[in-house]
This record gives structure tokens, C-alpha cells and sequence, in this order.
RNA sequence: CGGGAUGUGGCUCAGUCUGGUAGAGCGCUGCGUUCGGGACGCAGAGACCGAGUGUUCAAAUCACUCCAUCCCGACCA
């Protein structure tokens, strides 16, 4: 491609609404132009990067056996009423009536539809097992878009669905994927972790998240220091080991005194209660009041910890949670906020951490304003529903599987692989005939990428002051020949050249002719960061040579004029193999 | 949805507090000089100051309402 025919509108500055690095880089080469918040169009760099990534991607879903196919993004509600999801999925799917007054929804994503479709078709085991995939924008209204491409509305992904006869056959295409979606990550060149993740909405009852690591990433994930061990998991689903004097349940039986009042003025928080007390958070059981789609939920965690809200969801069986407002708490406590105790509390699920079992005695609200309980026994005052694993884990916890030392670290979730088990075929009755003709749900499974995530994913991953750098595997261009022609014909006309000979030799190349300053032109190649960079001067070609940038170590070098494809081959080779990669 | 901030040529911003002729830099057009890390000179084009209402002799500036965008907290690829 010659510069001068192409489209490339870059920015000397940095665009007032961009904070991360990936968004502002984006903007600044002229890859993306924001049209409203959270929606992008992609320009001709841009979209071709997005391109690569689709391609590696198709690729490898090709070769694990999955069929690509692409369904509508503009979905009847009717189908979404099969499953539950027009009343649970919330206000990220964005719904809107036709002419005819019927609801619509543009597709977040893709159950109900795939669903919809194979149910029709398959009828018998020996069609099965099927994966079925597409790549396409997705539109989530999410409530916060953000970060340019990392978190827009719209957005391409990559999502596919696999349908099998039995759990073992689910198993095996889970893991097809799951090995697809590491095959695919490492030939785009990102760093990245597999890690356990909740399901969420989503659904289904095992999953992983593909994360990218890097420090701008949103999630935060609890790594193994061992890494013969290998536990990895998101925050919200990493599991806390159960404490050694595990007790739960409580038993009633106790020899601490009754409980009793005591006054607490203005203690409206933990670590005011206990500067008044003079006592520890350890001390104390925090009382949190959710909302567990509608209901009044108590969840019990210890004054030191955090809660976590994934967990307290799906110990409650909920699908939707939400902290209770001041107004709930006063309407289920009769006390303000800060006040809740689950002494005394009726007609609130109450559900504890396992960890409130190893102690007893505890400091907790009275459900009156300006008083807390102190010597409350769980087992024997409060009646808990449930103990279990309730709050976020902490860096000083042991690692749940090996017991040694875990630690935290950000990641860009570019990835999830999910089984789903029969929720979906089940509720929307996609069913075939087994071996002995009897009808049988299919076992699904869905896995999605966020293709233009990973392109914001690698620039975060990978950027200097100067710039992006691109892996050479998903850069827009792998190199970028740079023209030092001036008033100089024989520069031009070598370097008209070698741009025929590198777009003969296969190199997806991109060639600067424009009547610009050195400056101007090395600034932008840098700024879009393609991966290698060739100069010809009037200098280099009385020399008979051409100049050569890594933009990733910025290392230069020459090559010979009259040998230039073996030199550069080899040149080449070597970028890629700088990044793990293999030009072919 | 709560909290904070910002809307002024294509881009980045000043001007707003203290009302009185719309500014700068970048970019763009033309001419000339330059030409190995975002050149320089000269001459130009380009804005109902986010929208509406109000106050005033007079509003980018003050008041109210709305809209949009960004940042911080609950969702997800």
C-alpha cells in the first residue's frame, strides 16, 4: 500500500477524552474515530489489525473443528422470553419495538438464537457433536463504557457454541476450545493467563478467562506463586481456603455470657465503632443487606474483610444482587445504616462466612440506631442459613489448591470459554434422540473473544513513549518503507523498487512516498508501531545499502541493496522471532 | 444510577471569577525558502462560543433547564 493513496489521519496531540494508553494511541495513528461513548468507527489501520487478530482467530476455530456461520444482531424478544433472560439480562441489552409494536433486542450475545437454530436442525445423535461460531459486533449498553476499545458498546467478537450428546462429549469440546483460544492468543503474540472465572449471567457452572496481563487491566486475578501449582482465578471466583479449626455449623452449645447492649453512638462504620470500643475489626461482624433479585439477603463477613458479592449471589441462587439502599436496610432493620445485625432479623436470608465459625463472641449491630450486640454466638443466637465461602481473598491467604503463598496481579479479559451444561436446551427444549431413541437435552457449551479488545489489549501490553508495538502478527502493517526521496528521482525510483520486490516476496508492507520531512515520517511509523521499519536515503544508496528500525528494541541496522530479499528474509525472521512468532 | 469535571474553528486549549469588538498553537489553502527525527517566512480560509429559556442597554461570560462527553464506584468479550 502506498501512503499516499491511503488513509491514515493521525493526531500531533492527544485527544482530550482518551486516559488509556490503547485508546490514545488509537485516536492519535488514526486507527479508530469515537462517534458516540463506547462506539467507534474503525479506520483502514485500525480495522485491518482487527482483521489479523479475526483471521488467526477463524484459523484456529477452523482447525478445532468449529463452522463459521453469522447469525442477525437484531433479535426477537420472544426467543429471550424462552429462556428467562428478557427479565434477567438487565439494561445492557438494549430493547426496541418495530413498526408493528414487537420487542426487539440487538444481540449482547448469542444462546437463544444459536439455540433456537440447532433445535431445529438436529434431531439425532449422529449429527452430533456440532460447534458452531461467527465473528461479528455485538452491542452491550453497558452502563460505563470506557478505555476507547477496551470497553465499548459495540464491539466484535468472536463467539461459538458447541452442542454435544453427553457431559464427556461437552467435556472434550470445552477443551478443544479452551486449547484453540491459548493456540490463537500465543500466535497473536499476547502474554497472557487462563484463569477460573465466575459464569455470570452467562450461566453454566464451570468457565475460564483468557487474560492479558498488563497494568491497566480492570480484573484482578489471584496467581499461585508456585507455579508447579497453577491455580489462577479472578478475584470474585478465587475460592479461600476454609479456615484450619474449621467448626461450621456452629454448634449451639457455648460457654460465652448472653448477649447484651451496648451503646454506640454515631458508629456508623466499622472502624468507627471500634476507635469507640477500642477494639479490632477481627472483633466485629460486619452485617452487609443485599438485594438478591428482590429478596432481603444478610451476608456475614468478618470486620477486616470484603465481601464478595459473586459468591454471596450464587450461595443465594440469585441472578441479579445488588446492595440494598438505606431505605431497604431501614424497611428489613428498623435501623439505619450501619446499625444491621443479624440478631433478631426476620424475614432476611442470612448467610455466613465459614470463617465467623472459628471464633465466637462477637461485636454486631442491634438493628437499632446508636447500639451494637457484643458476645453474640452465631450458633447460638442467630439463625444462619448457611456458612460457607463468602468473602474476597486476600493477598496473605494461602492458595486454596497447594496451601502456599498466592498473589495479585491486573489482567484484560480478551477471553471466556463456558459450559453450560443444559440451561439453555433445557429451557428452550433443543433435544435429540440417543442411542436408544430416547430424547436426550444437548450439552452446551459457548466460548467468546473480544476481537477489538485485543488489539487495544496487545497496545497496552506493548507501547513506549514513542508509539504502539504492534507483534508483528496482528500489526496493521509488519513493515513500513520509509522514501528519503527529496528532489532525489533514483531514491524514489529505488525504493519504487523494493516495494514491489517486498510486495512480491508476500510482506504485507506499507510504503511512505509521501512529500514529507524525515521527521514526519519517522514519527508516525513509530506512533503506529509497525513492527519493522526500512529507510532509504541518498546516503544509503550510494552506499548500496538500506536502513532498518526494530521499533520494539529500536536496534538499527543496514541492509544490502543488492542482495536486499535474502537480507531482508532473514531480517525479518528475526523480528518475528523476537516476539515468539513465525512469519509463516 | 450515585459522586466529580468539561463543552469556545478539524485538533489541543486560553478567555468565564470581575458582562462591553471572539483569541493562540497545531492542522488546512497559496507562494517562497527548506529537507535524516513532527521546519521557517509571508498571505489566507475556517466559530450563530453544546442547546433552550431568562436577567441586562449589552451575555462565550450571570441564572435556570436540558443535552453531550470524560473521570471515580455496582456489569462483561
Amino acid at each position: 500500500m502506498k501512503l499516499s493513496r491511503y488513509y491514515i489521519p493521525t493526531l500531533k496531540e492527544d485527544p482530550a477524552d482518551a486516559e488509556v494508553v490503547s485508546h490514545r494511541v488509537l485516536t492519535r495513528a488514526g486507527m479508530i474515530r469515537k462517534l458516540t461513548s463506547g462506539i467507534y468507527v474503525y479506520l483502514p489501520l485500525g480495522l485491518k489489525a482487527i482483521n489479523k487478530v479475526a483471521d488467526i482467530i477463524r484459523e484456529e476455530m477452523n482447525a478445532a473443528g468449529a463452522v463459521e456461520i453469522t447469525m442477525p444482531s437484531v433479535q426477537p424478544a420472544d426467543l429471550w422470553r424462552e429462556t428467562g433472560r428478557w427479565d434477567y439480562y438487565g439494561k445492557e441489552l438494549l430493547r426496541f419495538k418495530d413498526r408493528h409494536g414487537r420487542d426487539y433486542c440487538l444481540g449482547p450475545t448469542h444462546e437463544e438464537v444459536i439455540t433456537d437454530l440447532v433445535r431445529g436442525e438436529i434431531r439425532s445423535y449422529k449429527q452430533l457433536p456440532v460447534n458452531l461460531y461467527q465473528i461479528q459486533t455485538k452491542f452491550r449498553d453497558e452502563v460505563r463504557p470506557r478505555f476507547g476499545l477496551m470497553r465499548g458498546r459495540e464491539f466484535i467478537m468472536k463467539d461459538a457454541y458447541s452442542f454435544d450428546a453427553d457431559e464427556t462429549g461437552a467435556e472434550k469440546s470445552y477443551q478443544d476450545m479452551y486449547d484453540a483460544y491459548a493456540r490463537s492468543f500465543e500466535r497473536i503474540g499476547l502474554v497472557f493467563r487462563a484463569v477460573q472465572a465466575d459464569s455470570g449471567p452467562i450461566g453454566g457452572d464451570f468457565s475460564h478467562e483468557f487474560m492479558v496481563l498488563a497494568e491497566t487491566g480492570e480484573d484482578t486475578i489471584a496467581v499461585c506463586t508456585d507455579p508447579k501449582c497453577g491455580y489462577a482465578a479472578n478475584l470474585e471466583k478465587a475460592v479461600v481456603a476454609a479456615p484450619l479449626n474449621n467448626l461450621c455449623p456452629c454448634p449451639p452449645e457455648t460457654t460465652i455470657p448472653a448477649f447484651e447492649l451496648v451503646d454506640t453512638p454515631g458508629t456508623h462504620t466499622v472502624e468507627e465503632l471500634c476507635s469507640f470500643l477500642k477494639i479490632e475489626p477481627k472483633a466485629i461482624i460486619k452485617t452487609l443487606l443485599f438485594s438478591v433479585d428482590g429478596q432481603p439477603v444478610a451476608g456475614l463477613v468478618r470486620g477486616d474483610r470484603e465481601i464478595n458479592e459473586v459468591k454471596l449471589r450464587n450461595m443465594a441462587g440469585g441472578n441479579d444482587i445488588e446492595l440494598a439502599t438505606p431505605e431497604q436496610v431501614k424497611a428489613w432493620t428498623n435501623a439505619p445504616v450501619g446499625f444491621a445485625g443479624p440478631v433478631g432479623l426476620k424475614d432476611v436470608r442470612i448467610l455466613a462466612d465459614q470463617e465467623l465459625c472459628a471464633d465466637q463472641g462477637w461485636y454486631t449491630g442491634a438493628n437499632q440506631g446508636d447500639a451494637h450486640f457484643k458476645s453474640v454466638h452465631l450458633g447460638r443466637d442467630v439463625k444462619v442459613e448457611k456458612f460457607a465461602d463468602l468473602r474476597v481473598i486476600t493477598e496473605s491467604d494461602p492458595c486454596p489448591k497447594c496451601g502456599k503463598a498466592i498473589e495479585f496481579t491486573k489482567g484484560i479479559e480478551v477471553g471466556h470459554v463456558f459450559k453450560l451444561g443444559t440451561k439453555y436446551s433445557k429451557s428452550m427444549s433443543a433435544t435429540f434422540l440417543d442411542k436408544d431413541g430416547k430424547e436426550q437435552h444437548m450439552v452446551m457449551g459457548c466460548y467468546g473473544i473480544g476481537v477489538s479488545r485485543i488489539v487495544a489489549a496487545a497496545i497496552e501490553q506493548n507501547n513506549d513513549e514513542h508509539g504502539a508495538v504492534f507483534p508483528p502478527s496482528i500489526a496493521p502493517f509488519e513493515a513500513c518503507l520509509i522514501a528519503l526521496a527529496g528532489k532525489d528521482a533514483a531514491v524514489a525510483d529505488k525504493a519504487e523498487e523494493l516495494y514491489a520486490e517486498l510486495k512480491a516476496m508476500g510482506v504485507d508492507v506499507l510504503y511512505d512516498d509521501r512529500d514529507e520531512r524525515p521527521g514526519v515520517k519517522f514519527n508516525e511509523a513509530d506512533l503506529i508501531g509497525y513492527p519493522m521499519q526500512l529507510t532509504l536515503g541518498g546516503k544509503g544508496l550510494k552506499n548500496g545499502v538500506i536502513e532498518t528500525k526494530d521499533r520494539k528494541t529500536g536496534e538499527r541496522g543496514e541492509l544490502p541493496l543488492d542482495n536486499f530479499a535474502e537480507a531482508f528474509k532473514a531480517w525479518r525472521e528475526s523480528i518475528w522471532k523476537s516476539w515468539g512468532l513465525d512469519p509463516d
